[in-house]
DNA sequence: ACTCCTGATTCAAGCTACTCGAACAAAACA
DNA sequence: TGTTTTGTTCGAGTAGCTTGAATCAGGAGT
């Protein structure tokens, strides 16, 4: 569950540093004075910053050039691991891609976002922005919006107001209303679909994984192509074929 | 190439943020006083520093225990997927893991210390205690010894000055001058044994994967019981195919 | 060769904001 | 119920973070 993370007086030196993993997360690689202009402080600052970071190899130093050191796997592996959801998921991901050669995607909720924790690829799957720890919007995307159909109405209310409805294509859902309609659908059918509202041209379909006590602990997707997506194949068969996996993996988790 | 990461002044408020990260790595999950014990300081400051880290999704709240928060997968991946040896070695690691149905991985250098980028399992193979993101010392196991050896001299006894060696095993390699032994025995031969030196019972054998310039970029190893790794297995056929594909490798990196 | 520039790096001084300890709240315990 | 342990808040003081200027290193232009 995402406690709202409010803190009463953040520690600036930690925010900042952060600000600098951040940018280099974006724009693989920085100078000091690049950096520089992006946080705002002296030069001197930045140097002492990043030089602290690279000396604990968060950062690796290229000449001039600044990049994320590859120490975050070891983190994030740990992060990962923690989530037993991983293994269970990893081997059914694994054969759904093989078996509808499309992309699937495993993703958690974490702070009112999802990240995806794990991906296989179909033998025509497409490749989209996204890729394993990328995290985006509930409301953009079908495993997403599986999960946030499943939280109750008050969270859901939380989530909207912390992050807000951004657009992402033109068929992305903004408005309030429009997103409650879209709910109530998703939690009548039991699954969530995306119309190229996070990418043009992808169709997706999304369900919940759900504990013992029908608690959404992730979701998983299957996209590909709006030409192929579509029809019986989007609205009967992968739904089918989602939803016994999603069940079996609940179970599993359930029943360890 | 590593250079020596010696910062003049380092912040002390990010050190002590990545203190925590580190304590989370090792133990998983801790509370604010027991971090408190950890590190040196008042378990307000404690309080506030992990409470600004989980705000901005670094750590995750859950009850009173913190834990890494996966946010470090998205910076992990993406310095990952810098390291262009890891597009090309991921196939042919598969493939090794396939072919010998042992434990295979890709390493590279970083600051002096070796990184798992990558490794496959094969039918038969053992699990160790390292996983993708693993840092360890560059003497004590089969790939980091190939790396080792071949770094010119003056880099080698830079990193035994700054990490010395450490033991692990009774087997490790511990003494500076058996060590150059060692060095000059894989560079003779052109990859590298591991006897034990790293886990009881385990074998390897580790070839380094190097650019146009004869620079080694990575290494690549094959790690698995050593009743079974012995013998001209060991000592003929394993080395054989290995610098097959870690030639392989290092023409497709040099030849976009 | 010399100059000019751009960017990294160092340093002392000033003052921000990080650290501390105490006090409070809340939960666990006996 | 009292007691202990934990998380959390807050004001004050000073450690140490920030700053701007000065220095150094490398490259480009003349």
């Amino acid at each position: 569950m995402a406690i709202p993370p409010a803190v009463n007086r953040p520690v600036g030196t930690i925010e900042r540093a952060i600000e600098i993993m951040e940018y280099l997360k974006e724009n693989d690689t920085a100078t000091v004075s690049e950096m520089t202009d992006h946080l705002n402080c002296a030069k001197s600052t930045t140097h002492r910053y990043m030089k602290t970071l690279a000396a604990n190899s968060l950062l690796v130093e290229d000449g001039n050039e600044y990049q994320l050191g590859i120490r975050f796997l070891d983190y994030g592996e740990v992060a990962r691991n923690k989530y037993r959801l991983y293994d269970e998921a990893k081997p059914r991901v694994d054969e759904l891609a093989e078996e509808t050669e499309e992309k699937i995607w495993c993703a958690v909720e974490e702070h009112g976002r999802s990240v995806h924790i794990y991906g296989a690829q179909g033998k025509h799957s497409v490749q989209t922005y996204a890729r394993v720890g990328h995290r985006n919007y509930l409301h953009q995307h079908a495993a997403g919006k599986a999960i946030l159909a499943h939280l109750p109405d008050s969270q859901i209310t939380e989530t909207i107001d912390r992050h807000g409805l951004p657009g992402r294509t033109p068929q992305t859902i903004t408005d309030r209303d429009e997103l409650w309609e879209e709910i109530e659908a998703i939690r009548d059918r039991g699954y969530a679909f995306n119309f190229q509202e996070s990418v043009e041209g992808l169709h997706a379909v999304g369900a919940p994984i759900t504990d013992e006590n029908d608690v959404a602990i992730g979701a998983i997707s299957v996209s590909g192509p709006a030409s192929r997506l579509e029809g019986p194949i989007l609205r009967d068969e992968l739904p089918t074929l989602l939803l016994g996996v999603v069940n079996e993996i609940g179970i599993n988790m359930a029943h360890p």
